[in-house]
DNA sequence: GTTACATCCGTAGTCAGATACGGAGTCAAG
DNA sequence: CTTGACTCCGTATCTGACTACGGATGTAAC
């Protein structure tokens, strides 16, 4: 019994199913061991083949990461994937659409800030002590209270300035 | 000779100057570690001692994780902080700035989209399938390219639900 | 002078999301 | 039938900013 029922059980080996979505080998594996993504049966000593079913599956998780989803959650959602929970996903939905917003006020009021030093900064003329720096020895930076101990911490799901 | 000059040099123990600015006694010994706080020496055999220039030099390198710079981005600040390098430290700042424009870009798209979603899944009225996970399977959510691979991860200065 | 903390210091672990490595096995083209 | 690329698999390493641990030493209060 092929995996899947209609669709095409296996023409892609882990490579092309990695160029397929645009994503490293690794990282499949990885979301393999993660448990996000199942490993179709090596046909006697042979190598593992992927199809479309997983093309969709990979895609879903990667389009959870560019919501701002963990993967975690996207586990979660994936738990959902028949569509018949339409409820229980919109929730998640809902609050990961507070924590954005929550990030969004909190970056803008940094932005608010350094905008107003760098301002300081440019009208400043000869003066001794640059405005900025005295500003963070001030520490009157009205910001968020502290760094997070285990609070959301989203990694960028943007690269401004890649090099790599 | 005391450092410092004006200073007292030291009134404080380690413990005395975490409660101070509000943080770990471990987070002092790991900026210590990194170079980002020097430690005084230990008056033979006996215990550092903190004073108001170890408050200020702890608070400036929290002002500034509040405004998003890394630690290492603070430590080069840190070398400007004499305040004669206004030059330098606003361009940094505007880096700073430019990076935080980015990601408040960046966000308010992915919230943008949430939002969609979000009311599509409350308008949708005895449909099959959620919208929200018939698009994360379509992965036509236009977002940004690719996860970074060393691009900037700003990890949250705030913590929008903290448990801890 | 003892008891209960605090400090010191080095090292190790945490979190998330990967990426890297290396040796063995497999596959397809020539 | 060999060569070179790819796969498999386990394990290790990376990043950034900490946090934890544990044994030795110091210190302050009673």
């Amino acid at each position: 019994m092929k995996r899947q029922g209609d669709r095409v059980a296996g023409t892609m080996t882990i490579g092309g199913l990695a160029k397929a979505v645009g994503v490293n080998v690794e990282t499949i594996r990885y979301y393999q061991r993660r448990g996000l993504l199942s490993e179709p049966e090596r046909p006697a000593g042979s190598i593992r083949r992927y199809g479309t079913a997983d093309v969709a599956r990979l895609t879903f998780v990667k389009t959870g990461q560019r919501l701002g989803f963990s993967l975690d959650e996207i586990a979660e959602l994936l738990r959902l994937e028949d569509g018949t929970h339409c409820q229980e996903a919109s929730t998640l939905a809902e609050h990961k659409l507070r924590d954005v917003r929550e990030k969004v006020a909190s970056l803008q009021r940094i932005e608010r800030t350094l905008d107003e030093l760098v301002q300081a900064c440019h009208e400043q003329e000869g003066s001794i002590t640059c405005p900025l720096i005295a500003s963070l020895h001030e520490g009157s930076i009205t910001g968020e209270q502290r760094l997070p101990r285990k609070g959301i911490r989203i990694k960028w799901c943007i690269r401004p300035s890649t090099i790599t």
